[in-house]
This record gives structure tokens, sequence and C-alpha cells, in this order.
DNA sequence: AAGCTTAATGAGAATGAATCTAGTTTGCGT
DNA sequence: ACGCAAACTAGATTCATTCTCATTAAGCTT
């Protein structure tokens, strides 16, 4: 993976909050920070574990704070990962993204990406009497090592 | 929507419990009754409420425990309705499926479904080193009543 | 039909992710 | 530097879901 990918993800992230007229926290930034790390999903529990180390401390309240405003600002997407866990990851300013396959036996997460698939929802979500703003696939099975 | 459909799946999801090696009980027969008369996804806890009537009354238990059994079968699927809520819908042993957008502010849900959104799934879980058992596409936005 | 084995059930406690509350700190415009 | 609203921490709370365990009853066996 290139380094400046998630630099300037956390970079537009910081301005587009500031934008928003978001003053400058540091818990925020922190999760700003750790989520730049993450090149796929990660749950707000793990985030709370890495960032419990900080001093100061950040709060697991502002992690969960923080993720929404990020969610609401479009500047990360949450996608379900297990019976009622979220996984939160950013999202690729350029629009590009991936979905994922998850196993059920391991939680092991896959993300793939295919433009036929992005095609034939763009042009569903035409036709539908509903004004989408995100789409989400899973997909759900066994991966490579579980299947053996 | 015809009469015969949902009897014919609960019908169908009763045989296949007992081939499955479960004795007949009251609650879950009273959950496979509830899911049959269910076009779409309903959360577990509206299902209990539902059960909650009858005499015997339906555990809130039992009908969690119903809709997991259920859902190992392959009778029924599970998705994501809202934040950390599940709803669950009866699998049309055809294969025959829908999916959903779902409305951010009203939570309202539109099923759907898409012939070339099947197919791109469908080929790309053929290149996919993944045993892909199920998938989900969910759209969300807003809905018609909802964008006004 | 009575007895037996064990799955199924009901009631309520326990879990765990997520949210809320109250009091404190801090960013930032004035 | 001052003051106020936003952001923060810690811990309580909520709420869906899961677990426990005592009880009931399905459906063999005889």
């Amino acid at each position: 993976m290139t380094a400046g990918a998630e630099i300037d993800w956390a970079d537009h992230a910081l301005t587009t909050l500031q934008e928003a007229g978001h003053r400058r926290g540091g818990a925020r930034t922190a999760v700003v920070e750790a989520l730049a790390a993450h090149d796929c999903a990660v749950t707000a529990l793990d985030l709370d574990d890495e960032l419990a180390r900080r001093r100061p401390r950040v709060a697991r309240a502002s992690v969960y704070r923080a993720l929404e405003q990020l969610e609401q600002l479009g500047l990360v997407r949450r996608i379900e990962v297990g019976r009622g866990v979220a996984g939160y990851e950013r999202v690729d300013p350029t629009g590009h993204h991936h979905h994922h396959a998850i196993c059920r036996d391991c939680g092991r997460m896959v993300p793939f990406e295919d433009r036929s698939l992005e095609r034939a929802i763009g042009k569903l979500c035409e036709d539908l009497d509903f004004e989408v703003a995100e789409h989400d696939v899973v997909l759900r099975g066994r991966c490579q090592h579980c299947s053996l």
C-alpha cells in the first residue's frame, strides 16, 4: 500500500470536519488518525482498544461520537460485520470503493470490487422511486482457508 | 399476493425442520406461522410482540431460538434493518428473492429485485476465492415519501 | 397406554454494543 | 486574556440478543 492514501484521507477528513463547523478536538483527531491507518473495516470497540492506551485516554463515547459525525459527513461508511456489530472504514473521496465477503466461520473479511456489479447497481438506482445515497453488498460464506 | 405462497412456505419449513431432526413444538410452529404471514423482513421483537398475545404465551427466547434454527436451515434470512437491529424474512425455496432499499429518515423498507444485479453477483462469485453461500444488497437513502 | 429420554419451552438473568448524562476541559471568536 | 459553546471523559443506562435452568411435552419403546 502507498503511504500517501491514508495521510491524504486524514487530511481531507479533518478539513471537511472543520468546514462543517466542527472545532478541532484531540479525541476526534485521534479517531481519524486511527481510521486512516486501517485499510478495511474496524469495529468501534477495536478502535477504542487502540486509543485506550493514548494519553490522555480517549473515551469510548468519543469514539462513537466521532464515528457518527464522520459517517454523517460521508467520510466513513458503516457496515455490519457480524451479529449486531458494526465496522467502520474510510471513504475514498474519489468515490472508489470495495465491498466485502465475510466468512461465517472465522469472521475474516475479504474485500473485493467489481465494475459490472457497480454498473448494475447504478442503473437500478435510476429506475427506483428512491433517492439512493449509498449501497452495500455483503457476501457471506466460507473463506478459502476455512473451506479446507 | 396469492394466498398459497405463505402456506406453502410454512409447510415446507415445518417439513424441513422435522427432517432435520427437530421435534414439533408449539412455539416454533407459531414463529413459522407468523413469518409466513409477512411478505418482508420483520424484527425479532415485532414477532415477539405479535406472539405475546397467544395462549400459551411464546417466550422471547423461543422466538430467537426458532429464528436461529430457521436461519441455519436456510429457511429464513437475516438482514440488518437499522443500527444493530436484525430483520428476518422467509426464503422462497425456489431461490427467488429480493433486496431492500431502506429509508434513513423513516426506516421504511422498499423491496426490489433486479436480474442484471443478480447476474453480476453470480459471475463475480465464481471468480472469487470464497465459497459464497448468500449475498445481501442494501441501498440506503431517502424514500419517495421522505424526499418531499 | 404408560414410561422414558431428551428436545423444546418459559421466565428471567446476563451480556455486550451502543447511547446518554453530567460535570469538566478546551478551542476559538471577541 | 475572557467567555461561551463545542468537545471531552467516565460511568450509568438502554436495548437487542443470548444464556441459564427449571419445567413441559414430543414421540419413541415396550
